[in-house]
DNA sequence: TAGATAGTTCAGAAGTTCTGGACAACTAGA
DNA sequence: TCTAGTTGTCCAGAACTTCTGAACTATCTA
C-alpha cells in the first residue's frame, strides 16, 4: 500500500508534546475515541463513514500519518487495507492515566453540549 | 499595554482540543508548568528569563495570548505589566484531572529525559 | 492478466505561527 | 507636566504547516 514501509517511533520516543499536539484535532480525537472501543482497529474507509463522511481520503490518510507518528495507533497491512489500533497498555505504561484523561474529558465536553441543545 | 482589552472565554466555553493545542507547544507547556507552582503569577519578562531566554518577546506575547484565548489563563494588568495567572480552580472543575495529568506526564518525560544523558 | 479496492504521494492553495520594529500604556522622578 | 524607562501589543512579511484533488502504488480476486 504504501511505497516506504510503515514507522512506528519506540515508545520511549513518544513525547508529551507529540501526543496532545496529535489529539489537538477534533477529527483525529473522534478517530483515538472511537478506536478507544474499538479494539479491532479501524481503516480509513470506516473512519470516513463514522467520523467525518465529508472529509477526503488524502486528508483521513494524513491523520493516520500524524496519530502514527506522535505515538499513538499501530498500523498494520491486513491485505489490501491497514488496520489502525491504539497502543494502549504501551502508552499507559509510559504516561500512567494520560489518555483516558484526555477522553474522559472530551467525553463530558460531549455530553455538556448536547444538553445545552 | 493593549490597545484592545483583555479577552478571556467563559469557562463552559473552554474545549478540550483548545487546551492540547495551547500545551502541544514546548514553550508553552513550560509556562503553565512554571504558572501551576507559582501562584503569585508571571509576566513575559519573567518568562523570557526563566523558561526561554532567547525568545522575541512579541513571541512571548503571541505565547500568553494563545494561552488566554484557551482558558488556560487569567491576564490582569498591574501598573505597567500583566500579571498571568493559571485558572486552576475553573479548569479542574469543568475538566477534572485533565491539566493535573498533563502536567504529570510531563514531568515524569523530563525526569526519564535527564536520566538518559 | 484485468478490474476492483485501499491507501499514499505530490504539489499548489490555504491557513497558521514566528519575529523585528514601531508603537502604546503606564510609572516615577525632576 | 515633561522625560526616560519599562512592559507589552500590533503589524506585515517570512517561514512553516495543513488540506485536498489527482495521479499513483499495492494488493486481492477471478
Amino acid at each position: 500500500m504504501s511505497t516506504r514501509p510503515l514507522c512506528h517511533p519506540a515508545i520511549d520516543d513518544v513525547t508529551v508534546t507529540g501526543i496532545l499536539h496529535a489529539l489537538s484535532d477534533p477529527v483525529r480525537l473522534a478517530i483515538v475515541t472511537e478506536l478507544r472501543t474499538n479494539c479491532a482497529g479501524m481503516n480509513c474507509i470506516d473512519t470516513m463513514s463514522r467520523v467525518d463522511s465529508t472529509m477526503p481520503k488524502s486528508t483521513c490518510s494524513l491523520h493516520f500519518q500524524i496519530l502514527r507518528e506522535a505515538g499513538l495507533i499501530r498500523s498494520e497491512r491486513r491485505g489490501v487495507e491497514l488496520s489502525n489500533q491504539l497502543r494502549l497498555e504501551e502508552l499507559e505504561q509510559r504516561y500512567p492515566g494520560l489518555l483516558d484523561s484526555i477522553l474522559k474529558s472530551h467525553q463530558q465536553e460531549l455530553v455538556k453540549l448536547s444538553r445545552k441543545k
